[in-house]
Parts: C-alpha cells; sequence; structure tokens
DNA sequence: AATATTTTTTAGTTAGGCCTAAAAAAATAA
DNA sequence: TTATTTTTTTAGGCCTAACTAAAAAATATT
C-alpha cells in the first residue's frame, strides 16, 4: 500500500512523539506538530487506523503499529542521511538542513537510498548526533548518556543533541559546543542540579539540569 | 507567488512541448504528457493564465509568458541537476535517472541548488546530453547539429539525445551509443535519407532518417 | 459529587486537482 | 457547403486534507 506526503509526516511525528515511552500520543500533541487542527487530526488517525499503520481509540490517544513504525522508520532513515548528505557533501551547516531534509525525506526510491548510503560511506548518525536507522527498519541503539547524569570531576565527549528544535540548536551554537568537543563537568549544583561545565578547556560555563538533559554524551 | 506541484509540472511540460518553434501547444497535447484527461488540462490552464504564467485563450491553446517561462527553466534547470548528480554521483545509468529527477526537480531550495551547482562542477549540459539552464533563467544553446544534418564521408561526436523518452534512450543503448563516441557517416541514401554510420570505428549501422533527426552531434 | 475546564470528536465546508458525460466549437470529409 | 469527426470546454462530482463551530467525553476544581 502506498503512502501519501500527508500520511508519512503523521506517521513521523508519531514516531517521534513515541520515542523513549509507552504511553499513546494525545490528538493535541499531534497536531501541534504536524501544524494542523486537532480535528484534523482525529480525520487522519481514524484513516491511518483503517490501513493498518496505528492503533487508535477515540478519547485514548494513538499510537504506531509495527507496520507504521517500519514506514516511520523509513523516513527517518531518509531525513538522516539527507541530512549528512547537506552537511558533508554540500556543505550546509547542521542548523540549517532541517527543512529541506522535511522535503527530500519524502523522495520515492530505495535504490536512491541505498546508493546515497554508500555514497556517505555508511553514517551511522546523521549531524545532530541522533542514529540512522538500518534499511531493515532498526532503530541502533547508541547507549549515549544524557549530560545531565555525569558526575562532577568526569571527562565525557559530546556526541549529539536529544531534541533538535531549531531554538535549541541555536542555543548550542552560541555555546560553541560541537560534535565530538571535550566536556568537564566540574561542578553538580546540589539543590537546582545545574552544572559547571568546561567546553575544550575554555572557562567553564553553566548549564541548566533542563539543558543539560538534552545533550547526549558518551565518557571520555 | 508560490507554485504547486502541479502547476510545475504543467509549465515544465508546456515548456518541454514549445522548445523549438512558436505555434501554440494544444490541450490534447498537454493532457497526454500530464497523464491527464482533457478536462483536467482546461482547469489548469485558466488557473495558470489567471496567474499570469501562460498566455490562453479557449480553443486557441497555449503558450507561456515570461513569467511561466523563468519558472519552468528553474523546473528544468533542478531536474537536469539533479540527473547530473544522479549519475556522476551515485551511480545510475543515464536511462534509470529520470523517474527520480521528476520528483527531485521539485525540491524547493535556491541555496541547494546553488551548492549542489557548485559540487557537480558547473555541468553545462545533463547526462542526455541537454544543456542545462542558468541561474537566471537562459537556456544555453550549444549550437549542435543533428545527425540527419551530417553529409557523407564526415565525421562528428555524439553530444546528446533531443528526446529523452525511455524507449529511445534504450535504443541508443542497444545501439552502444555513448556521449562522446566518434561517429563516421560514410553514406546518405538518396530515396529514404537513412544513413550508414560507423560508431568508434567499428562495421556500420544503418539509422532512419528519422531516428538521425533526434541525434545531436558536433563535427569532429 | 457537582461544576467548570480542557480535550477530542462530529458535522458541515472549502480548495486543489482530478474525473465522466454532455455540449459546443473547430477541423475534416463528402 | 453541409455533414461528420475530432478537439475542447462546460457542468457536475469525487477524493484528499485541511478548516470552523458545536457537541460530547474526559479531566480538573471546588
Amino acid at each position: 500500500m502506498s503512502t501519501s506526503f500527508a500520511e508519512e509526516n503523521y506517521l513521523k511525528i508519531i514516531y517521534r512523539l513515541s520515542e523513549g515511552h509507552d504511553d499513546d500520543i494525545s490528538t493535541n500533541a499531534v497536531a501541534e506538530l504536524t501544524q494542523t487542527k486537532a480535528a484534523s487530526v482525529t480525520d487522519m488517525l481514524r484513516k491511518l487506523a483503517e490501513k493498518g499503520w496505528v492503533h487508535y481509540q477515540k478519547y485514548q490517544g494513538v499510537r504506531l503499529s509495527p507496520a507504521g513504525e517500519k514506514i516511520a522508520l523509513g523516513i527517518v532513515r531518509k531525513h538522516r542521511l539527507w541530512e549528512v548528505f547537506l552537511v558533508e557533501k554540500m556543505g550546509f551547516n547542521w542548523d540549517e538542513v532541517h527543512e529541506i531534509a522535511e522535503q527530500l525525506e519524502h523522495i520515492e526510491s530505495d535504490s536512491l537510498i541505498e546508493k546515497l548510503d554508500a555514497f556517505l560511506e555508511f553514517p551511522k548518525t546523521d549531524p545532530h548526533g541522533d542514529p540512522i536507522p538500518t534499511k531493515n527498519g532498526v532503530m541502533p541503539e547508541l547507549g549515549y548518556l544524557h549530560l545531565s547524569d555525569i558526575k562532577a570531576n568526569k571527562r565525557c565527549v559530546l556526541m549529539g543533541v536529544a531534541k533538535d528544535s531549531a531554538v535549541f540548536l541555536q542555543l548550542l551554537t552560541k555555546m560553541q559546543l560541537s560534535l565530538g568537543a571535550a566536556l568537564h563537568v566540574q561542578e553538580v549544583n546540589a539543590f537546582d542540579r545545574s552544572i559547571s561545565v568546561s567546553i575544550d578547556n575554555a572557562p567553564a560555563v553553566f548549564i541548566s539540569h533542563e539543558v543539560a538533559k538534552n545533550i547526549l554524551v558518551k565518557l571520555a
């Protein structure tokens, strides 16, 4: 069964909203990310359920079926591979590529994606550090830690950001963070859990717990 | 004013049908290439005329306005640049890329196309030998000749094919023609104007006048 | 528990892009 | 030049994916 542009977008967004927990997703949450109204979402969820791509019962929220997840992972795979292409080959910055990748992710050609993957030398992550699903529809577990979980006096390396909203990326850019940066957690505030971190041996900066939760690292 | 996927397709197809003459294009001709019915074409032509992209009077056929031609050339530029990318960078054959380029040509990002152009080292023609419009919306004149116009005993070089239908490309592939091939026109039949041509010094093959009209060459 | 608020669904529309069937105009043939 | 055929347009409808407004269900508050 073939998927329309709109259907692919809904599946991708439900996937994103489902990452990291098992709760069903609310109609409103989907409406916010699709930039549509809740009533439109209700219509589409019923349609997706008829096609067998989501489990949906009215007033109960929605979650992907295995078939829907497979489609969503295919879209995410394409999105992230194109992002690598845009940054590595076309010279865009990592905070400029999202909108273009949103378009490219809907190009339909399996052979193109396989060739692109090879051309990019089979990258494991996109420019934001997010893992690229395999062509069999598996999302690799990178096993990274959140910066908020690092103990005082430990050193680690920046591997990615968990949220890739434009605002968040700007913040990171302003902090001069780039993938691979050496982070040294110097202190953890016992009250608000904010941390002071030295980046590439520069003087330490303060990062709130909320922000630190969205920064992915591995121990050095 | 922004253009929808369907509108861009119509403009591109009207452009293709207009190349090489000044006559207005018939509704039926457009319907055939858009794979729609004549009634649907009538609707769309009225809409395109309202937006100022075509000159259209009912029962009189259609032709592009300057604004419409500019849009069409932008689409053709993107189509042909992506074809170069698919062949040169992704390793597709020149007869496999059309459908994928039909999708990629609608990706909207001026900066992407400029970067792609640079990445491909500013190609002058696509893999079929067709010229790539400039970013200012000018279709370069390559000044090639048609193989059908070459005199007996002259040598020339294959520069492209004027029609890129799948069937035609297959024919050329079967004849083992590839861009840059050395062609030697040995005889021109006085009655049906068919020619015998030796390709890369192999024994001569016969090519009908009709086919030869669609093969672009330059004199060696 | 009863009421108020928020969330979600239903009902009824709309716009884009296509369709078929029938009417009208243009082109061709007798 | 009249009749026939072909081309094109009109009229009316369908489907997708959105919308608003109102109703219904779920959740929160008093």
